[in-house]
DNA sequence: AATAATTTTTAGGTTTGTCTAAATTAAATT
DNA sequence: AATTTAATTTAGACAAACCTAAAAATTATT
């Protein structure tokens, strides 16, 4: 089955909404869209026709099987070209979201097979999550936020779960990227904040609510 | 200005077809995009209101320099994706074309400028057409076809122009790619077949008919 | 030069994906 | 429980890109 560009932008959104709530409703699946909520109705009428997901009016939606499966290979290559992006082009982890919501639309399967492997089938994209493979399976990486982490451990950042221009300004400060591997010193339980240590840097600490956005997988 | 996926390939096929008769006609375009006549003339009056080519109803059309800008900008997006899906992901040089006709849609030109330097700003795609640059210039590269090489030179293939699949499964058979270097031996009068060596294989006579189609640039 | 054949354009219709405005259903409030 | 508010869907339009069939213009043939 081939889908249209839309029908994809859909299917992807459905599916990234999902994680959060489990099931979607019009209003939202409309804004993450910029679209308005008839549209939406219209295309699930089509994606319901086509067998991608449940729909009961006025009852919100979810993926079913197929759907899923549809929607984790566009997730797939979506990722797949982030890490392209970083890893061969140069591109900041934080300018290639646009760009690869164009390219993974290019939906050949033996190109994205053969980009895979030229990328030497990476687990995780830029910003650390997970690639799902060929088949939609998506690599187990258990991750714990800095929060979680027990005192004196040394840690991999493999994800950051707030992504706003001021997170990201805050982890350029403090030198954290995907990727870096620090060690947590000290939790201090007046205020939830945490001492860490990157490499050759000074220690430093950092608040609670910065510990609980950043993600890492034991080394 | 951004153009839709239909308009680039509009552009981009008048643009070809201008390469052989200077003025376009609505059948031979309508043929090149597997269309019908009548949703070209209709894409024909959009083009037009863009002003991106000089049209009189009934007596043909062509590019006008914004539109040739445009056309070369779609060509390089294109040879470029080409080179990459040879050089770097391994596909086979005849297999390229269709996946680089969706890459050459995404329009970032950052990221082409980027793919550029990556690829270290390749002259040629695989198939050895030249690839504009930025500004729409192409490089000029002198190019011979085999018959006209004068005996005992050593050349390098860099084009090919009649790509049948009778004409690869010859090249292939006699180990010809783009960027062989071979030396020309000697031309018989006769019927005009050339003697040819590469490298260390054993040299080898090919047809007047194959020599024409292969052309090279002095090393 | 008149007619036949071909090419191109126009007229009007279809599909996809969008929209606004109105109607309907569900949820929240009193 | 009745009513207000909010969410969702329907109805009807619109633009892009395509189509078929008919009309108009050009080119070729007699």
């Amino acid at each position: 089955m081939n889908y249209s560009i839309s029908e994809e932008n859909y299917i992807k959104s459905i599916y990234h909404l999902q994680q959060q709530a489990d099931t979607v409703t019009t209003n939202s699946l409309a804004n993450e869209l910029q679209t308005k909520p008839a549209s939406v109705t219209d295309m699930l009428k089509k994606l319901q026709v086509k067998k991608l997901l449940e729909y009961e009016k006025y009852r919100g939606f979810r993926l079913n099987a197929t759907g899923t499966k549809v929607a984790l290979n566009i997730v797939r290559r979506h990722r797949l070209w982030e890490y392209f992006l970083v890893t061969k082009l140069g591109f900041d982890w934080d300018k290639v979201h646009a760009i690869a919501e164009d390219l993974e639309h290019v939906s050949s399967t033996e190109l994205i097979q053969k980009l895979d492997g030229y990328l030497n089938f990476p687990q995780t994209d830029p910003h650390g999550d997970p690639i799902p493979d060929m088949h939609g399976k998506m690599p187990l990486i258990k991750q714990v936020s800095i929060a979680e982490v027990p005192d004196k451990k040394t840690v991999v950042v493999c994800s950051v779960s707030n992504q706003s221009p001021e997170m990201l300004a805050l982890l350029k400060h403090y030198n954290i990227a995907i990727g870096t591997s620090l060690k947590v010193n000290k939790h201090f339980g007046f205020d939830g904040s945490v001492e860490i240590k990157i490499s050759k840097q000074a220690a430093c600490v950092i608040s609670e609510q910065v510990a609980k956005n950043i993600f890492v997988h034991h080394d």
